[in-house]
DNA sequence: TTGAAAGCGCTAACAA
DNA sequence: TTGTTAGCGCTTTCAA
């Protein structure tokens, strides 16, 4: 028999090879990799010896050479032009989950709202030949489309949407998500529903109160339109707009039901009924919009919210990227359902 | 003059390679490269018909080939047991503005508390042949170190520790942070600090236990053992003590500043004090931990809180890690400093 | 100044 | 059943 060369001997720097595997175990690189890549006609024994030779060494192939070979980098990008925050970050566990099950490597990348800084991102993405893209943004306004791209590279939009029509988006339904939680105050007696919501220019911020008017419509309640009031993202604004639709108002006039633009709003028009006095639920009831647990848990009480399943949003990118990159041709806008999730700010 | 061929006609499937670009400038191989490289003697004329053929045709330089050659990959994993979330990503963020500056990709992973799929991921990175690696976690108790890893792969743990003391640690320094809170507290006028703090078995409590100990002992002050309580990391937990503090409890005796354990108990106490119609930070100054804007800026008054300046760390660790994979060993626990944001609730 | 060719680590087609 | 080799796209050394 003749002496088989020592386990430590390498001839990679990035540690052992194929060619390492194949000396050690005393067969031709191309027996190596049959054997280990379970393919082909191969004695039993063989087989065994060079997985067994693998193993001990601790040979891990190489993504890189492998892809080299098979023109796929089994690697996405994903690009975000606001910061990754608090709504992006289900999509991304989301997708990353997904991705992770097929062996699918995530590329991050932040470009601030810097077009400049997206361009350089992109560009780094493409030499890396990323097999598919995902864009995320801040929810605004549609984005431009993001390139220009390699003809032919899957891209998917989710939680934000472009101009560019034979491109793929993935949004909440937010009309949907706001005419649930209108119904549910509908259903439990609220007659007076009022919509405290955020800055107009928001495109969401239209579609729900869309949503609003639909869940009254079907009731045949009638809109008052001092009950739709804009303003900021925030608590204060919250409280501000409690001060605005009860102070001073007779009582015939002022809101049973606050259907708010979101949980910060929400908990503050909790936090300013409360002060004075107004019993929550059984005077007014509350619904706000996020489902963010932050908010709807410490709020008094806790707070009946809209979900918008980003986690789901994100698995249905991930899935419509996979259909894309195998090689089929998705486009066109998809909202998809929210769910509201009742606590006792509603419950009466 | 001969044709030259056309400038659609391409090798790779991925887009132009360096082949379609020598081919139509009517270089060799060798030529082209040395003149997209900036390298070697080449004459002008030819290196300026190379690159705009480049450029006409789009050619950009496949990383995985150039990664093969070189034995760098130019990409470091980035690894969370714990989810992304609010504390890690702005970590995440700094890492990924200083790699992206060098052209280094990052691949995100997230094993929530799954051993199992920690080593997936792991191996799914090796075998990427990533230059560094990035652990992250949630922050609770040391973890283990991870691994097996290739010797010599550069590691670096931020906002989370681990017992190999080979490794490298980059943590907020918890204990001056506390001082530095309670300092504050002490020099706008308060005797009688509390410490309103979250679970016992977290290392962080520990520490800023320490630092707040150490920070009235410099005053000259007295620690009344009652008023270290501990609970849970919710503000229904701050509320709750201030009703033990404060409630039936001698004047003399109860605390005129509060130090707070995160900013959610924070703006507990500060709820449950208005509601008392104690007055803040005339009669009790309140200070939190995390500066989470979220909550300072919507707190009455705003809050005053500790920030752990996390983005600084995740800055400092992909300095470290590119010094680590430029070749330098780097080991042993780093704290870095914690700085303090005054608001309206200590601002007297 | 330019071209030819080896080699990074791997797979797959073909030969033995 | 196993070995040989071309080639994925690129850089670099050596030769012309």
């Amino acid at each position: 028999m003749t002496e088989s060369p020592p386990l430590t001997e390498r001839t990679g720097r990035h540690g052992p090879t194929i060619r390492d595997v194949a000396r050690i175990a005393g067969v031709s690189i191309g027996t190596a990799s049959k054997a280990l890549n379970q393919g082909g006609r191969l004695r039993q024994e063989t087989r065994d010896r060079v997985t067994e030779v693998a193993r001990q060494i601790g040979y891990r192939p190489n993504d890189m050479a492998q892809s080299l070979h098979r023109l796929r980098s089994m690697t996405v990008g994903i690009i975000s032009t606001d910061s990754f925050g608090r709504f992006t970050l289900p999509i991304l566990q989301a997708l990353e989950e997904q991705f992770a099950d097929r062996r699918i490597g995530i590329f991050m990348c932040n470009a601030t709202d810097d077009p400049e800084r997206e361009r350089q991102h992109l560009d780094h993405l493409l030499g890396k030949r990323i097999d598919g893209l995902v864009v995320t943004a801040r929810r605004a306004d549609r984005r431009p489309p993001v390139g220009p791209l390699p003809p032919g590279l899957p891209v998917v939009y989710v939680f934000t949407q472009t101009d560019d029509d034979t491109a793929l988006s993935l949004i909440p339904d937010d009309e949907g998500g706001a005419r649930l939680g209108v119904r549910h105050l509908v259903e439990i007696g609220c007659r007076r529903i009022a919509h405290v919501t955020g800055p107009l220019h928001f495109e969401a911020v239209q579609l729900r109160h869309r949503g609003y008017l639909a869940a009254l419509a079907e009731a045949g309640l009638v809109a008052d339109p001092g009950h739709s009031v804009s303003g900021a993202w925030s608590e204060a604004w919250g409280r501000d707009a409690v001060a605005r639709l009860f102070d001073g108002v007779p009582p015939a006039q002022r809101p049973d039901g606050l259907f708010c633009g979101n949980d910060q709003i929400a908990r503050g028009t909790l936090e300013a009924l409360r002060e004075r006095g107004i019993a929550v639920p059984r005077e007014v009831a509350v619904v706000g919009f996020d489902n963010w647990n932050v908010m709807t848990d410490a709020a008094r009480p806790p707070l009946t919210s809209v979900d918008m399943n980003l986690a789901a949003l994100g698995h249905e990118a991930g899935r419509l990227l996979l259909d894309m990159i195998g090689g089929e041709t998705i486009r066109g806008i998809r909202r998809l359902p929210c769910t509201l999730v009742v606590r006792q700010s509603s419950q009466r």
